[in-house]
RNA sequence: GCGGGUGUGGCGGAAUGGUAGACGCGAGGGUCUCAAACACCCUUACCGCAAGGUGUGUCGGUUCGAGUCCGACCACCCGCACCA
C-alpha cells in the first residue's frame, strides 16, 4: 500500500497536462467556444489566498467546460503597469520595469504549482511594448472617432504622488493609494468621452441579465440620470440671472431661497471682492467629507445680500446663501431650497430662521410641516396646498411631470436630463504607464503620433531620486521631430492610467500576439467573455471603463458588434478572511502576529497568549495571512482548492481556518486510500448493494452537475463528501465500486484535478480525465422504488410511512390514515381535510 | 441621510412553500496502542430521566403547511456623491 503525496503527483500530473497541451486553446469551428476569465492581478510578487479562491473558481469552470466539450479559452496576464513600481524604484533604487518583471516571474511560479488549466502561451503583461503599443494604436483610433479630447480642468493633484488622480480614484478628500489630501490644480488633460455614452451605458445594463444585480445597481448609481428643470432667477440688482436644476419643481411654491455652492461664481467674486465672504467661504470648504464629517457637520450659510425674483410671482424676492452642502459640480451648483420637504433645507431655513412653506400635506395626516421634513415616495400621492399649475390630489411625480410641461409652455424654464457621470480623465504625471502618443509642435500643434512609429517606448534609463516625472527631466526622450511638418517638436509626457490598461486586455486575450490591437476573426470566435470572475472592488470603475472601451473598439473596427457588452456573465467572489491575532507592546499599541507564529491561542515562541480578533479580509499589515505557497508545500494545491471552495458560498467571504484546511487535506487522503483499496479488489469480486451504490452515483453526477453550473461549488463539495462516505461504507461488487471511485475522480476533477487524475490512472482509465467527457446522470437511477413520506398532523410531523414512488393519492391517503398517530389524533372522527403531495408529504388536518 | 445585502446549532453553512440543521469544523464517547499520534466507529439544535415540548433576529399576516411569501420593526455588514 502506498501513500497520498501531492507533491509528488501534483508535479507529475502538471507535466503531463503540458506535454498534451490540452490547455491551449486554438480556433475550431466545429466546437461550441466558451471564454472564461478572471481579473487579471496586479504582480506584486506574492500571491494571496483571495488569488487562489478567484483563479481556483475559473478553474472549475474552465474545466467542467472542457470536459462538456468546450473549447475552451481560460488565459492569464498582468496588470503591470502602475505605481507600486515608481514606489519600488524610489524606495530602493532600482527600476520599475526590472522590478516589474521579477515580480511577475515570481508570482508565475507561485502560481504554476496550483495546476491551473490556463493556456500560457498567451500571456501578456500589459507593460510588454507589444501590449502598450497597440493600446497607442486603439488611442490614436478613438482620438480620430472623435472620443479623446483635451480639456483645461480643475484636476485632483496628489502631493505625494505627484499625480493626478481621477474623481473615482478620489477617497474622502484623499489619493486612493497614497492617502494624502488632495489639491486641486488647472492642467490640460486628455479625456476619454464616456459621458457621451452615459444613456447608452445605462440602458444596456438591463441587458446584462448574467451580471448580479448589486453590480448593476451600483453602476446605475454612479451613472446617476435624473430629469429636472432647469430655470433661472432673475436678481433685482440686475446682474446675471441664477441658474438653477431641481428635480423637484412642483415645490416651487415652497422656496425659501436660493442656494448656491461655495465654488459657485457669484461666491467666488463676492470671496475675491469682500474679506468677511472669503473668511466664510474658507470655513465651509474646510472639515471633511467623510461620510460622517457630513452627517455630524454643521449647516453653514452666508446671506449674500443679493435678492432675486421668484418666477411666478414678480413681487416675490427670495434671498441668495451660499451654503456648505451645494455642490459646484451637480446640476448648475446653485438650487432653490423648499424646507418642507428636504431635511437638509429645514435645517438650514431653522438654523436661519427662514420661512418653511408647505406645498404639499399627508391625505391621511394633514399637518404642517415642524422640524421633520415632509418627503413621501414619488409614487405616493399626496394633496395640494398651492400648486399652480392647478393639481390637487397627485403623486410627486405627477407634478414633476406637470410642473416641466407648465414652465416649457409658460417659456421660463425647461426639462432638462441630467446624468452624474463625468468623463474620464486619463492623464497621469507618471512614468510607469502607456506613454500618450502624441507630440506637441509650436507650428501644427497637437499632433498624433504616426502609427508606424509606434509603440512610444518608456525610455530605460530614467532615475527616481526626485518626486514627479522623470519623463518631463529625461535629457532627449521628449525631443522628436513632428509627424507632420518634421519640424523639432516634444513628446507628450503623460501616461495613461491604469485603468485604459485593463479595459480592454480581455480582447487582447483573444490574438495576443497580433500586430493590430485585435484580430477581427479571433474577436469573432473568442468574444464575448463567457464568465468574468473577480472582485466587488471593481464593480464600478473597472466593468463601466472596459463597457465604454468596448463600444468605443466596436467604433473602431476592433470588436464586432456583439462585444459592446464584453461580458456575458459576472461572477462576484468573496473574500478570504482570518481571524487577527494581537497582543500589544509596553505602550498598549498593538502587534499583530502571523497565524503560523500561533498555536492554541498561544505565541509558539514565548507562550504570550493573543487576544483573538474576529475574522478580517486577509492583509499584510494585520498579518492575518496565510501564503499560499506555505499552503502547498504543506498539503498540495489540491488541498488548497478544495479548501478554499468548500467552506462558504463562493459570493461571500470564506474563512480560512488551518482546521478546515487539514480537514480538506484528510479528506483528499481518504478518497486516495479508498481508490487504493478498490484498486486491490479482486476484479470479479461481487458484493451486496451494487444498485444502490450506482444509484447515489448517479444522484451524485446531477447534484454535483447542478453545483458546479449555478456556482454552488460549496453545495457540489458537500454531495462529494457524502457520496465518499457512501462509496467508503458500500460493499458493493468490484466493477460497481470502481465505475464510483473513477465517476467520483472525474467530479472532483474540476476541483482536485491532480488527484482526480492520480485515481483516474490507477483505475485504468483512459487517457487524462481532464479531457474525458463529463459523467452524465441516467434519469432512470435517479427515481428511488420506494419513498419516504412524513406524515403531518396539522402541519407538524407525527409519523412516516414508505410507500412505492408510483402509489395513488387515494392508497397513500388511506396508509397515512391508518398510522397510529393519526388514528391517535382523530380519536374516532373524520378529518376534516387531507392533503396528499406526491412523493413529498402528508398532511392531515384535524 | 440614501441605496443594497445579511440574520438558521458552539462555528462555517444546507434546505423547488412540504421531515429545519445536509456537508464540514469543533466537542463528547469508543475501537486500535504499553501510551500517544494516525486511522476507524458512534453521538452531537435546545429544554427534559422520559413522555413530550421549544426552536431559523422580533412582532404580526397569508397558507393544510412558512427559514422560504407579505407587512412592520430590530441588529449587523457593504456601497455612496449631503446629488437638489
Amino acid at each position: 500500500m502506498s501513500r497520498y503525496s501531492a507533491t509528488e503527483i501534483e508535479a507529475r500530473w502538471q507535466e503531463a497536462w503540458d506535454k498534451a497541451g490540452i490547455f491551449r486553446a486554438s480556433r475550431q469551428a466545429d466546437r461550441p467556444k466558451y471564454y472564461v476569465l478572471e481579473m487579471f492581478p496586479y504582480p506584486s510578487g506574492r500571491i494571496h489566498m483571495g488569488h487562489v479562491r478567484n483563479y481556483t473558481m475559473g478553474d472549475v469552470i474552465a474545466r467542467y467546460k472542457i470536459a462538456t466539450g468546450h473549447n475552451v479559452l481560460h488565459p492569464m496576464g498582468w496588470d503591470a503597469f502602475g505605481m507600486p513600481a515608481e514606489n519600488a524604484a524610489m524606495a530602493s533604487g532600482g527600476h520599475p520595469k526590472d522590478w516589474t518583471y521579477q515580480n511577475i516571474a515570481d508570482m508565475r511560479a507561485q502560481m504554476k504549482p496550483l495546476g491551473l488549466s490556463i493556456d500560457w502561451s498567451r500571456e501578456f503583461a500589459t507593460c510588454d511594448p507589444e501590449y502598450y503599443g497597440q493600446q497607442q494604436a486603439l488611442f490614436l483610433d478613438m482620438l480620430d472617432a472623435g472620443l479623446v479630447y483635451r480639456k483645461n480642468a480643475v484636476v485632483n493633484w496628489d502631493p505625494v504622488d505627484m499625480t493626478v488622480l481621477a474623481n473615482e480614484q478620489v477617497e474622502n478628500g484623499r489619493g486612493w493609494r497614497s492617502g494624502a489630501l488632495v489639491e486641486r490644480r488647472e492642467l490640460t488633460q486628455w479625456f476619454f468621452k464616456i459621458s457621451s455614452m452615459s444613456e447608452e451605458l445605462l440602458s444596456a445594463l438591463d441587458t446584462l441579465e448574467n451580471w448580479p444585480a448589486k453590480v448593476r445597481l451600483m453602476q446605475e448609481n454612479w451613472i446617476g440620470k435624473s430629469r429636472g428643470l432647469q430655470f433661472s432667477f432673475e436678481r433685482t440688482d440686475g446682474g446675471a440671472p441664477i441658474t438653477v436644476y431641481t428635480t423637484r419643481p412642483d415645490t416651487l411654491m415652497g422656496a425659501s431661497f436660493v442656494g448656491i455652492s461655495p465654488d459657485h461664481p457669484i461666491a467666488k467674486q463676492l470671496e475675491a471682492e469682500n474679506p468677511e465672504v472669503a473668511a466664510e467661504v474658507a470655513r465651509m470648504r474646510e472639515g471633511g467629507t467623510t461620510e460622517e464629517a457630513i452627517e455630524t457637520a454643521e449647516k453653514r450659510g452666508y446671506d449674500t445680500g443679493i435678492r432675486v425674483r421668484h418666477p411666478l410671482d414678480p413681487n416675490w424676492e427670495l434671498p441668495v446663501w451660499i451654503a456648505n452642502f451645494i455642490l459646484m459640480d451637480y446640476g448648475t451648483g446653485a438650487i432653490f431650497a423648499c424646507p418642507a420637504h428636504d431635511q437638509r433645507d429645514l435645517d438650514f431655513c431653522r438654523k436661519y430662521d427662514l420661512p418653511v412653506i408647505d406645498t404639499f400635506l399627508d391625505l391621511d395626516d394633514p399637518k404642517p410641516v415642524a422640524n421633520t421634513a415632509f418627503v413621501p415616495p414619488k409614487e405616493q400621492k399626496v394633496r395640494w396646498v398651492n400648486h399652480f399649475a392647478g393639481l390637487d390630489v397627485a403623486t410627486g411625480q405627477e407634478a414633476v411631470d406637470a410642473t416641466i410641461r407648465f414652465a416649457e409652455t409658460a417659456g421660463w424654464g425647461e426639462g432638462v436630463t441630467k446624468y452624474r457621470l463625468r468623463d474620464w480623465g486619463l492623464s497621469r504625471q507618471r512614468y510607469w504607464g502607456c506613454p500618450i502618443p502624441v507630440v506637441h509642435c509650436d507650428s501644427c500643434g497637437v499632433v498624433p503620433e504616426k502609427k508606424e512609429n509606434l509603440p512610444v517606448r518608456l525610455p530605460d534609463d530614467v532615475s527616481f531620486d526626485r518626486p514627479g516625472n522623470p519623463l518631463d527631466r529625461h535629457p532627449t526622450w521628449r525631443d522628436c521631430a513632428c509627424p507632420s511638418c518634421g519640424k523639432p517638436a516634444k513628446r507628450e509626457t503623460d501616461t495613461m492610467d491604469t485603468f485604459v490598461d485593463s479595459s480592454w486586455y480581455f480582447a487582447r486575450f483573444t490574438a495576443p500576439r497580433a500586430e493590430t490591437p485585435t484580430v477581427m476573426e479571433d474577436a469573432e470566435y473568442w468574444m464575448n467573455v463567457d464568465q468574468y470572475i473577480g472582485g466587488i472592488e471593481h464593480a464600478i470603475l473597472h466593468l463601466l471603463y472596459s463597457r465604454f472601451f468596448a463600444r468605443a473598439m466596436h467604433i473602431t473596427g476592433h470588436l464586432p458588434a456583439k462585444s459592446k457588452e464584453p461580458f456575458d456573465a459576472l461572477f462576484t467572489q468573496g473574500m478570504v478572511t482570518h481571524e487577527i491575532y494581537q497582543t500589544r507592546d509596553e505602550n498598549g499599541r498593538p502587534v499583530y502576529h502571523l497565524p503560523e507564529d500561533v498555536e492554541n491561542g498561544k505565541l509558539k515562541a514565548t507562550g504570550e497568549p493573543v487576544e483573538i480578533i474576529p475574522s478580517a479580509k486577509m492583509s499584510k499589515s494585520k498579518k492575518n495571512v496565510v501564503d499560499p505557497v506555505s499552503i502547498i508545500s504543506a498539503f498540495g494545491a489540491d488541498t488548497a482548492r478544495w479548501f478554499v471552495l468548500s467552506d462558504s458560498p463562493p459570493e461571500r467571504d470564506v474563512e480560512w481556518t488551518a482546521a478546515g484546511a487539514e480537514a480538506a487535506h484528510k479528506h483528499l487522503n481518504r478518497v486516495w486510500n479508498l481508490s487504493d483499496r478498490i484498486g486491490a479488489m479482486q476484479p470479479d469480486a461481487s458484493g451486496e448493494g451494487d444498485e444502490d451504490l450506482l444509484r447515489e452515483m448517479h444522484k451524485c453526477i446531477r447534484d454535483v452537475t447542478n453545483g458546479v453550473e449555478s456556482f454552488g461549488f460549496n453545495a457540489a463539495i458537500a454531495k462529494l463528501y457524502a457520496f465518499t462516505n457512501t462509496l467508503a461504507k458500500s460493499t458493493a461488487g468490484a466493477a460497481a465500486q470502481k465505475q464510483a471511485i473513477m465517476t467520483l475522480a472525474q467530479l472532483m476533477s474540476p476541483m482536485t484535478p491532480h488527484l482526480a487524475e492520480d485515481i483516474w490512472a490507477h483505475q485504468g482509465g483512459e487517457g487524462l480525465v481532464a479531457t474525458a467527457p463529463w459523467p452524465k446522470a441516467d434519469p432512470a437511477m435517479l427515481v428511488d422504488a420506494a419513498v419516504i413520506l412524513p406524515i403531518q398532523i396539522n402541519g407538524k410531523r407525527r409519523a412516516e410511512i414508505s410507500v412505492p414512488v408510483d402509489m395513488g393519492k387515494a392508497e397513500v391517503e388511506k396508509l397515512a390514515l391508518a398510522t397510529d398517530a393519526v388514528q391517535k389524533a382523530l380519536n374516532g372522527a373524520a378529518p376534516k381535510k387531507v392533503i396528499v403531495v406526491p412523493g413529498r408529504i402528508v398532511n392531515v388536518v384535524v
